[in-house]
DNA sequence: CGTGCATTTGACCACCTTCAATAAAGGTGG
DNA sequence: CCACCTTTATTGAAGGTGGTCAAATGCACG
């Protein structure tokens, strides 16, 4: 049982209204203050956000938003983890990433989200009509170009995922995921060194690196004997050798 | 032989200074003016973006860019083909994609390019310093805003093909290529209805789609066999039957 | 007409998938 | 807290899609 995945105690799904004192403080102590689009702004500013923002609470395993619905909001992640998800007609899935506290999602286009979002495990998220934030642009144009930061880094990593899907193998794949689950790992409290927090399925890793459970199983298990990672207490993965994950990750 | 191949005759690399009245009138007629960043400057305010851009002409097969180079430049491309790449150490090889007049690329973090860019045929590209073009942002905010509205796109397309590298078969990865494909090229002039200008080789397509040359080549000749394509001159591909593909590209 | 490269086609093979059985973990109610 | 059931993960065996290797064909260009 892992702390993480209880936030508190999460009812069914609760909402705060945040345009108080109290919430602007609560602003302070977010990790999206300190690394989403709200850093870029100054303490005096902080409140136009949290006036129009509110926070919701939701147990794990459910959804958030689907593919194609009618985007009006922009979530934050203050705890817990999300996967973004795309699906084919027959329903054969592609996880597009997993998402942890600090960053965000919703940005859609033609009104339409681009992606299914559900929650892994619960979450508490900060919810923003992407409207009034739009709109915030033009006062604070640092907003907007924090989200330009921040939408071109998301690009980068989705086209090394491309490269990761069109020309790795089964072993390099799992590889590269435990080196990017490990840095998002090291950005969380209370995850030890070369613990790696894996809150996600086999079933969610397989659709995330374009494979199956079985194949993402096995190669778990051959990681671990041949002692590069220890396959300790769920939903924990210790890294044993760092330096020979990261050779086979990057294509020898 | 293709006369898109021959936007002009091409010495070995050519570059044209802009800041004069003649070349912002070239602007007036750049494909780029229409869809790029600079469409959202008026007509008063594009000498701005001409003063510190150059023309260049590059002939088929040129390197433009490595990734990891120091990025100084974006690009928008007005006549011919780019392919933007990422490679494993041993040489394996993803295109993230195929860009067109009207596209730009050249966004980097942390100062290097994340990707390399080729010719694939000869190509007039207008080269703008990235440094002054988002100091202009302070100015012009509706620059920034373009850029953001474009990365989304571009975000967005590629978690597409994330979907199709991880979860769609060799037929179904051709037949979404094609349809793409297609989309683009209607944006070109002298293109036929119903034909797919294919300027790339199948070696190409095949680091595009996550297979090799072979399987291109075959599932071609299947869709050519099965009256869905009919192979005719090069570069061009004629799509007969227009629904069944997509129907094929979409995972039936 | 001959050389060189790209593409096509064929035969065989391997990695990953599919199918199936077992084991472990998690959740619920008594 | 344990029995029971469900869900998830692991492991094994067999099969298929796409890869590898090799040869043939086509095409551009001198």
């Amino acid at each position: 049982m892992n702390s993480m995945n209880e936030i508190r105690s999460v009812p069914n799904s609760t909402q705060e209204d945040r345009s108080c004192e109290l919430c602007v403080n609560s602003c302070k102590t977010c990790i999206s203050r300190q690394v989403s689009i709200c850093s870029v702004l100054e303490d005096n500013e902080i409140h136009l956000v949290s006036s129009i923002s509110k926070i919701n609470l939701k147990p794990a395993k459910q959804v958030i938003c689907n593919e194609g619905e009618t985007a009006n909001y922009l979530y934050n992640i203050n705890h817990g983890c999300v996967r973004i998800s795309k699906t084919l007609p027959d329903g054969r899935r592609q996880i597009i990433g997993f998402l942890f506290p600090g960053e965000f999602f919703g940005l859609a286009r033609d009104n339409g989200y681009d992606y299914s979002a559900e929650f892994i495990t619960n979450v508490e998220l900060c919810q923003m009509p992407i409207n009034k934030i739009f709109a915030m642009f033009s006062k604070f144009p640092k907003l907007g170009h924090k989200m330009l930061e921040i939408t071109r880094t998301e690009l980068q990593i989705t086209q090394d995922q491309m490269l990761l899907l069109g020309r790795k193998t089964a072993k390099e794949k799992l590889c590269s995921f435990l080196i990017a689950m490990q840095q998002k790992s090291k950005q969380l409290k209370d995850i030890k060194e070369n613990h790696v927090y894996l809150p996600m399925s086999r079933s969610d890793i397989a659709d995330h690196l374009g494979l199956t459970i079985e194949t993402v199983s096995r190669q778990f298990t051959i990681l671990g004997k041949d002692g590069i990672i220890s396959l300790g207490e769920n939903p924990f993965v210790e890294i044993l050798d760092r330096k020979h994950l990261k050779l086979i990750a990057s294509g020898e």
